[in-house]
DNA sequence: GACAAGAACGAACGTTCGTACTATTTTCTC
DNA sequence: GAGAAAATAGTACGAACGTTCGTTCTTGTC
C-alpha cells in the first residue's frame, strides 16, 4: 500500500469521526484538513469531489461494520445465538470503530433520508443488506427449531432496529445512562417473544 | 394579533417543513426568505440571530405536536384506549402539520445530539415530555387493570419510541411501503405483552 | 542517481453564509 | 388623517465554503 493510499484510509476514518458528529454534509473539508495537519487542497485531491469523499467514508464504514459485527457475529452457532450475536456486537460497534457522534448510519440515515444522489443510494443498499443480515440469522434460527416457524423475519429484523435506533437516541440525545440497559431489556423481549414455548 | 405576528408565524411554520428536509442547521435565511417572498433581511429582522428562528421553529412545532397530538389523544377514555390514541394520532402528524422531510423531531434528534446549545435544551425537554406522557398513560392503563401492574412505564415508552424511530427510517430511507404497516404490527406485540392475560 | 509519477502545498476563484447597518414603506393608534 | 411605531427592503461586511490552478517537494522505479 503506497504511501498516498495510507493517507486516504487515513483521512476516511477520521472524516467518518467527524460525521458522525457534524453529519456529512456538515463536514467539511477545511475542518478535516486541519485537524488532519494537511493542506485544504492535498486533502482535497485525494477526492476531487466532496460528494466522492462522503460516499468513500460510508464506504470505509461498511467495511469496518462488516468485520467489526457482521464476520464475528456468523461465527456464532446458528440460531437464537447468532441473533444475539448480531445484537451485541453491533452494541459494541460505536467503540470499536470510533465514532464520537454515535453510529454514522445513523446520522446519515436522517440525514440523508431526502436527499437524492449516490450516498443516499449507497446508504440505503447498505441498511437493506444489514436488516438481510438480521433477518437470514432470525430464519435460521426458525429452522434450528429456537425459534417459532411463524416468526416473520423481515418484522424481526424491523423490530431489533427500532431497538437499536431507540438505544442511540435515548443514549446520545437524552443522555440516559439506561439506555442501553433498557435497549437490552426490550431486545430480550423480542427474543422471547419469538422463542418456541417451552415444554 | 398584528400583522408582524402574522408574518412570524407564516415563517416559522415554513421554516419547520423545510428544517424537516434539510435540517435545522441545513435551514438558511436566504432560502427560506426566497420561497416565501421576503427579502433576507426583512425576515432576519423577526429574529435577529439564527439560533433563535431554530429555537422558535421547534417551540412552534412543539405546540402543534401538543394541540394535534397530545391533546386530542388525551381525550379518549383511560387506559388502552389512550395509550392507542396516542400512537396512533403520532403517525398522523407528519400529514397533519405537514412536514415534506418526515417529523422534524426525528431530524433534530439525530442532528442536535451533539450540538451542544438552546436549541438542543429545547428538543431534550421536549422529548423527555413526550416520553412521560406516554409513561403516564401506561401507568394509567395498568392502574385500570388494563395492563399488568409489573409493566414498566418507561420501559413501554422507549419501546414506543424506537416503533416510531424504524418506522419513519423505513419510511422515508428504505421507502418500505410496508413501513406504518409494520409499525403498527410491533405496536400491537407490544400492547399484547402488557395486558393482563385473559382469563 | 536520474527521472517520471504522485502527493502536498499556497493562493486565489466565485458563491453563499449569517449578520449589521440605514432607509423606506406599511400598519396601527389617537 | 397625521404621526408614531413596526415591518420590510436595500446594501454591505467578513468569514467560510468547495473547487481550481500552478508549483514544489517526496516517493518509487529503472
Amino acid at each position: 500500500m503506497g504511501k498516498g493510499e495510507l493517507t486516504r484510509q487515513a483521512i476516511l476514518e477520521h472524516a467518518v469521526g467527524l460525521a458522525s458528529q457534524v453529519g456529512l454534509d456538515g463536514l467539511t473539508i477545511s475542518r478535516l484538513a486541519e485537524e488532519l495537519d494537511l493542506s485544504k487542497s492535498g486533502l482535497f485531491a485525494h477526492f476531487r469531489s466532496k460528494e466522492a469523499l462522503q460516499v468513500q467514508a460510508l464506504t470505509l464504514a461498511a467495511e469496518r461494520f462488516t468485520s467489526i459485527v457482521i464476520r464475528p457475529a456468523l461465527a456464532a452457532p446458528r440460531g437464537e445465538p447468532r441473533v444475539r450475536a448480531l445484537f451485541d456486537r453491533w452494541l459494541e460497534w460505536p467503540k470499536s470503530f470510533p465514532q464520537p457522534g454515535g453510529c454514522i448510519f445513523v446520522a446519515a440515515s436522517a440525514e440523508l433520508d431526502d436527499k437524492a444522489g449516490p450516498a443516499r443510494d449507497l446508504l440505503v443498499r447498505l441498511q437493506k443488506e444489514w436488516l438481510d443480515v438480521i433477518a437470514g440469522a432470525v430464519r435460521m434460527a426458525s429452522a434450528e427449531g429456537h425459534f417459532r416457524k411463524s416468526v416473520d423475519p423481515l418484522q424481526f429484523a424491523f423490530d431489533t432496529y427500532g431497538i437499536m435506533l431507540v438505544g442511540h437516541f435515548a443514549s446520545r440525545l437524552l443522555r440516559d445512562p439506561k439506555a442501553w440497559e433498557r435497549a437490552g431489556r426490550a431486545f430480550s423481549n423480542l427474543l422471547a417473544a419469538a422463542r418456541v414455548p417451552p415444554n
